[in-house]
DNA sequence: AATTAATGTACGATTAATGTTCTATTTGGA
DNA sequence: TCCAAATAGAACATTAATCGTACATTAATT
């Protein structure tokens, strides 16, 4: 919660940075706003920063290096990134805008993303073509969790079987066949399904 | 509910904010509504928050911190009630407390609601027992549609069809039988699905 | 490298702005 | 008339904002 001066202060800053680039520094944000201390400035900037609206790029005793923090609007806490749409043997093919998507809280997180499925090869498991799954960014996953993986280059979604030592991809459509792990492929864990959303 | 002054001073409040973002000083209230007295600004903003229409963002002792409270409609904008438990061949099990569960935006609506699915007779179309449907209220749906349907008091979740004239209840699963509507049966639609949100 | 200029930081103290409390009075209707 | 809402006035408490100065650090210049 802002304060009046809080308000001017930070508002004479974003102009700034926006105008020229260049942040202001303490002695012009006093002459702008009519202050006859230099503390008066700090004041607020301290109070700025402590509020998480400011930061200073170049950290303690880092001149002229303020940077407005970007409001967390209320809405992008429930957004993730729609990062791309996966099918089965082919790479992600990632989207140019960066996009968002808005899902659950209860499916909503710092390292998640959200995938659009083409093609049926989870169709066994509920997960349809035009589906979108949500997934938690990890490198790791557990026996017969469902995975974003990265096998030589290719990005499938698929549920990742641990058995006797050896590891495979397993598609919950029969058309599609189990991809085993070997120790000369380039195998990746990019994430693992934490969710699924349709629409009809 | 409220008084005509306790009205207009909410009215003032809001005003600001919308249009400045800052909240007015008791004094400025004052001013604008022609009080002689502070005390008359602090007997009707206690008055608006008891009531709950104010909020002091800062607490006790907050200057310029007063918050409108949005009405309830605009708070649950994301939020759609979650009615029970819907089980092939069962009435809905409506829940005791009146839960709600949050939805993307684009699940969302005044006439919608949340179903927890049981069972798997849907499981061909990608609806696994566990899940939660989107309902959308309403007492008519076109042929393939996903409907929930009271047959003689037990409810379902089926896909609605529509051949030849008459009318029928298909499950996406060999294991349950095709229901067919005949005129003696009491058939009623309560809402179609439009969504699909599953968490693993 | 040494020097100067520009800039940010650290107190401490003071003033201004604003909300709170108290008691008493007025007003407009059942 | 009687009651509840509304109003008034003044003193008080708390927070927001301000100022002045000396000093530390970084950037620019010589």
């Amino acid at each position: 919660m802002l304060t009046v001066r809080q308000k001017q202060v930070l508002g004479f800053i974003r102009g700034r940075l926006e105008q020229s680039g260049i942040s202001p520094s303490y002695r012009e944000i006093m002459a702008a706003l009519g202050f006859k201390s230099l503390s008066t400035v700090t004041h607020h900037v301290r109070s700025l920063m402590r509020g998480g609206y400011l930061v200073n790029a170049k950290g303690y005793h880092g001149k002229r290096a303020l940077q407005v923090v970007p409001p967390v609007s209320e809405t992008s806490a429930v957004e993730i990134p729609l990062a791309g749409v996966i099918a089965a043997g082919r790479p992600i093919e990632a989207l140019e805008t960066s996009e968002t998507i808005a899902v659950p809280p209860t499916l909503a997180g710092p390292d998640n993303y959200a995938l659009k499925v083409q093609g049926d090869s989870m169709i066994g498991d509920g997960v349809l073509d035009g589906d979108v799954v949500i997934v938690r960014r990890v490198d790791t996953a557990r026996h017969r969790e469902m995975v974003v993986a990265l096998i030589n280059g290719e990005a499938t979604l698929k549920r990742l079987a641990r058995e006797n030592g050896r590891t495979s991809l397993r598609p919950a459509n029969p058309d599609y066949p189990i991809i085993d792990i070997g120790p000369d492929d380039d195998f990746r864990i990019q994430g693992v399904a934490i969710g699924v959303i349709r629409r009809y």
